[in-house]
DNA sequence: TTGGAATGTCAACAAGGCTGACTTAATTTG
DNA sequence: CAAATTAAGTCAGCCTTGTTGACATTCCAA
């Protein structure tokens, strides 16, 4: 980034800032609408959505890890995976090494409603993406890495670097 | 946008896709994580923050404007304006023409605790705008409206319209 | 003057966060 | 080997923030 950038950013006002900051509050409204209602037909929320996410990016994770990303109690989580477990969507496996974890798994049924959930979202993505076209594209990527705090952007770097 | 950018998007695989709705999970989190932490202090949480922020944006307006912008029930909208009606953050006054309508304002400390939470959540915009720069800045915003919900869009818009 | 609209309130409920205390099992460490 | 630590799960209780449904009040407008 030139100097010459950096200049213009200092002409972005309190005012273009709060715009931006709606903007990220009505577009996080629109991510998750879609998501939203395939789950409330099922009786599961966000928080199961979640967790079938980062199963299914991860698959044979641990509870601990899924913690750490989640960054919610092992308690608030446990209430989410059981059900999830007792529907037959994930299945839990004693750790092969480390008998004390547990591995998670999507199962069939699982695997179907992720599907469900994020080809909705990506649909949503896509269009989006589309109409703003691939210059922006790039943008609201960089952008997005810069708001996460450093310990969540550890995490998705992580994926990137596993390819 | 050109036909060859049209082309160049058929390229965005389901992965990238699935990274970018990650990239927005993360960092909404990072984008609410200063404020969560001042509401936090107060004894407030979300909720109450949305209504300051949209207070204060339109001072004067209606409680059912309000819920349009919110998306909440009454009930629910109703049980956080009283607390900050009592904390003496946000100041009810009957309609000067409509009397069944309250028009809502932040009082000096309302005002001092929207000023906080928004200088929290610009500081943070404003550098991973600044880290990005400008042409990422632009994308950004072109791809966060048109994620949005076309309803949710048109109170987006309305503002810039006001000005 | 009456119907409808805007607001507010009460009650009850659910999801999904939280804390704290505790158990079980297994591994690690001293 | 014994003790400490770790991973996971569970129970109980609390909070916020969403929901429905029922109902009262106020007041505008046809």
């Amino acid at each position: 980034m030139s100097d010459r950038d950096s200049e213009s950013l200092l002409f972005l006002t309190d005012e273009q800032l709060r715009r931006a900051i709606e903007a990220m509050f009505f577009a996080y409204r629109g991510f998750t609408a879609d998501p939203d209602r395939i789950l409330a037909e099922r009786g599961y929320g966000r928080a199961h959505h979640r967790a079938i996410h980062f199963i299914n990016r991860s698959p044979g994770t641990t509870v601990n890890n899924l913690l750490a990303i989640l960054g919610v109690t092992k308690q608030s989580l446990n209430r989410v995976l059981r059900s999830l477990v007792e529907d037959g969507l994930v299945e839990s496996r004693v750790g092969p090494r480390d008998r004390r974890e547990r591995h998670l798994y999507l199962t069939e049924t699982g695997a179907a409603l992720e599907a469900e959930l994020s080809d909705a979202q990506r649909t949503r993505m896509r269009a989006a993406f589309r109409e703003a076209g691939p210059t922006a594209v790039s943008g609201f990527r960089e952008v997005l890495e810069h708001m996460m705090d450093p310990d969540l952007r550890r995490h998705f770097a992580a994926v990137r670097e596993d390819r």
